[in-house]
DNA sequence: TAGGACGGTAAA
DNA sequence: TTACCGTCCTAA
């Protein structure tokens, strides 16, 4: 008898043992259905001595119900599995599903049936049967209209204009034929030469050290560092172009799916066809189709976001992280992981190189490069001649916009010369809607989520006010609520709605765009949006984080940062950083072409390091100030960073959990353990919110620590405890 | 005494 | 996580 330990898929159970029946074949990383008391349940098939778990009685045993279709888990996925749930402090059995990303996918492909002219009876030639027998004016007008076609029947039908019911007739008389189809169609190959570019020599440089990695197939991470409009994206390229010629699949990760659109566009050109697409927004049957290309090894380019990342490729043999720096790709709620980070532990497991690429890399990802642990490929300057921009700060102290205004005389008259010399502006301010804060100024009550500790935010164009961190949506009344006077609501502070009405006063006569996650919610919009930019029918563009990267619009010779101290609020460890790698994102959209472009920083503390460091353009300045102030704080990459959120619907039950975590606080010279302390978003999506910051040296076995300090405690189920291992939002 | 709410526990 | 079971309570 055949014995399986099973990951299955159940935070709560983890390994459990099956028996095998006669004649099933499974390996470790098979997918299998197993019994589960009166419920059936999937899981994976994984090696015995790498999953905790007592070894139970043979007569116990149940027996595995059946094995998916689907390729097992390759050994690397596997390790890499086990290697996320272990350093995130995360469950193995969350981690492993991630792999198994598409239920659709799991039962095989979908097919459909099709039908066409032919079968036993449709040939002319042929004796007369019974088919011929009954031919009927509609069974003739069916064979004339439908010849050289296939489709459904009620396709076949509208297109013959007869009845379902007479095809189904002439199916069963044997003169049309059924052919089964394969729901997912292939996807087209990507050509490497399709349309091989001219490299300037530092990016030909850089191209062929990719080359030449992708080509050893050995484990080597890169940091393609080069400044905004260096043309990254064409030397990433070109390693691409090496694995599909060496029939290896390419996995880019993307931080959002807006940027995909630029993106695919590119892929075209360099390639020849679009590359599929992963995110978690595909529809069932979309997912379905590129999870089986990815196990097939059929995908050779895909693109994801960074849930792309646990997806079971039959042969990796590159991955790129692009604008590796960016926030996104930590995940902060269930499996808490940093894509760009487990990116490179996967290309260790597999023996691949992977390049992490960005103009404003984190500082840890510098730090790697500079002590040799990442090679570092550097372009230092722009693509074709075209020059960084001049960057300049506004005072905001010195000189105020008129009251209720956002925008500073000098940025108004900036943005004026360029209007008229029909050149673009674009406007950034990390906002969007109307205003940030909607009071009563009869009696002072302000609009907040019931669900969380956080303003209701107006949206002009939608006449609703929204809650930015759960989406609760409420239609913005005319009265107060409170008081019940009419007309006393006041908008509060600035959105980028309310800059555009601003720009709308001002250039009556200017075309404008904003570009938020609310006006540019799908591909199609993202796409008319670009191309207007790009044609130059877009006078001022204002906009979110949304059009800070990956977009050259090449008549934008003028960036204004409305407000570049919003991202400095909140103290949190990296806001000085993220900051910077923000403003210098969209400074670098400026005089990306022949034109030299401006950059305007709006700011009350033009001497803080950051502003001084993005209007000097003097990068290394920033990098070794923000060094010397995290090695100071024992931050990353000097020190390690953890939290442990408690949270539960009642404020009580979480404060009381909280406590009971910090009662038990270790003791340890290399650990300083703050907290509990209530969140700073105390509530968030109607759960009450205490958290604990633990601060460790980089020797000390942080993970370890965590583990052993919560794993005697038991909490009430309505207590949910979640364990951030290097953190980024502190909220 | 039937039936519902609740809490504990097993699931291989 | 979920299904089931035992206990306790209430309504009839």
């Amino acid at each position: 008898m055949q014995r399986v330990r099973v990951l299955v898929f159940n935070a709560a159970l983890g390994a459990l043992d099956y028996r095998v029946p006669e004649g099933m074949a499974v390996e470790p990383g098979s997918a299998v259905v197993c019994p589960l008391g009166p419920r059936q349940i999937i899981g994976l098939v994984w090696e015995p001595d790498r999953l905790p778990g007592e070894a139970i009685a043979e007569s116990r045993l149940r027996p595995l119900l059946a094995v998916l279709p689907v390729p097992p888990l390759a050994a690397p996925l596997r390790r890499l599995i086990e290697w996320t749930a272990d350093y995130y402090c995360a469950n193995l059995a969350a981690v492993a599903r991630m792999a198994l990303a598409s239920t659709a996918a799991l039962h095989g492909g979908r097919t459909l049936t099709e039908y066409r002219l032919g079968g036993q009876n449709a040939d002319p030639s042929h004796p007369v049967g019974a088919g011929r027998q009954r031919m009927t004016p509609q069974r003739a007008t069916a064979l004339a209209a439908l010849a050289g076609e296939q489709g459904t029947i009620r396709e076949l039908a509208a297109r013959a204009g007869v009845s379902e019911g007479v095809l189904r007739g002439m199916v069963q008389a044997g003169l049309i034929e059924p052919v089964i189809v394969d729901l997912d169609r292939p996807y087209p190959r990507p050509d490497p030469e399709h349309d091989t570019p001219r490299l300037e020599p530092a990016q030909a440089e850089a191209a062929h050290i990719l080359v030449e990695a992708v080509r050893n197939a050995a484990f080597q991470p890169f940091l393609l560092d080069g400044v905004t409009g260096s043309g990254k994206t064409e030397c990433y390229f070109e390693a691409i172009a090496e694995a599909l010629r060496g029939e290896r699949q390419t996995l880019v990760l993307l931080p959002e799916i807006a940027l995909t659109q630029n993106f695919l566009r590119r892929c075209e050109a360099r390639f020849g066809t679009a590359p599929v697409l992963w995110h978690s927004s595909l529809k069932s049957s979309e997912r379905r189709r590129a999870w089986r290309a990815i196990t097939s090894g059929e995908a050779r380019l895909v693109v994801g976001a960074r849930s792309a990342l646990f997806l079971p490729y039959a042969r990796l043999g590159l991955i790129v992280v692009d604008e590796a720096h960016e926030i996104s790709f930590k995940q902060d709620d269930g499996v808490r992981y940093n894509a760009r980070d487990v990116a490179v532990i996967r290309a260790r497991f597999e023996a691949i190189p992977v390049v992490l690429a960005s103009a404003t890399p984190a500082l840890e990802s510098l730090h790697l490069a500079t002590s040799g642990v990442y090679r570092r490929l550097v372009l230092p300057d722009r693509f074709g001649g075209a020059h960084m921009p001049r960057i300049t700060t506004i005072d905001l102290t010195r000189e105020p916009p008129p009251r209720g205004h956002w925008l500073a005389p000098p940025l108004v008259e900036a943005m004026r010369a360029r209007i008229a010399r029909g050149e673009q502006s674009l406007l950034f301010l990390n906002r969007r809607g109307y205003a940030p804060l909607t009071l009563c100024r009869h009696c002072g009550y302000r609009f907040q989520c019931a669900d969380c500790s956080a303003w209701l935010v107006e949206h002009r164009l939608s006449r609703r006010l929204a809650c930015h961190h759960c989406g609760h949506e409420e239609p913005r009344p005319e009265a107060c609520p409170e008081c019940g006077t009419g007309d006393c609501l006041v908008a509060c502070g600035p959105g980028v709605e309310r800059i555009a009405d601003e720009v709308a006063g001002l250039f009556p006569e200017a075309r404008t765009a904003l570009a938020t996650s609310d006006t540019l919610a799908s591909p199609e919009t993202i796409a008319r949006f670009v191309a207007a930019a790009e044609a130059g029918e877009i006078d001022v563009i204002i906009g979110t984080q949304l059009v800070t990267k990956g977009y050259h619009f090449p008549e934008l010779t003028l960036v204004g940062v409305v407000d570049a101290d919003l991202g400095l609020e909140g103290g949190d460890l990296r806001a000085g950083e993220r900051s910077y790698q923000q403003i210098a994102q969209v400074a670098g959209r400026a005089g990306r072409a022949a034109k030299p472009g401006e950059v305007l920083i709006q700011t009350r503390h033009p001497r803080a390091a950051v502003i001084a460091a993005l209007a000097a353009g003097n990068r290394d300045a920033f990098y070794a100030a923000e060094t010397d102030a995290r090695r100071g704080a024992g931050a990353p990459p000097f020190g390690r960073w953890a939290a442990i959120i408690v949270s539960a619907p009642e404020e009580a039950e979480a404060r009381e959990a909280a406590r009971a975590i910090g009662a038990l606080r270790p003791n340890l010279r290399d650990v300083v353990i703050w907290g509990p302390a209530p969140a700073p978003m105390t509530l968030l999506r109607g759960r009450y919110r205490y958290r604990l910051l633990v601060n460790a040296r980089r020797s000390a076995q942080l993970q370890d620590i965590i583990r052993g300090w919560l794993e005697p405690l038991r909490f009430a189920s309505a207590v949910r405890v979640a364990v951030d291992i290097d953190p980024y939002s502190f909220v």
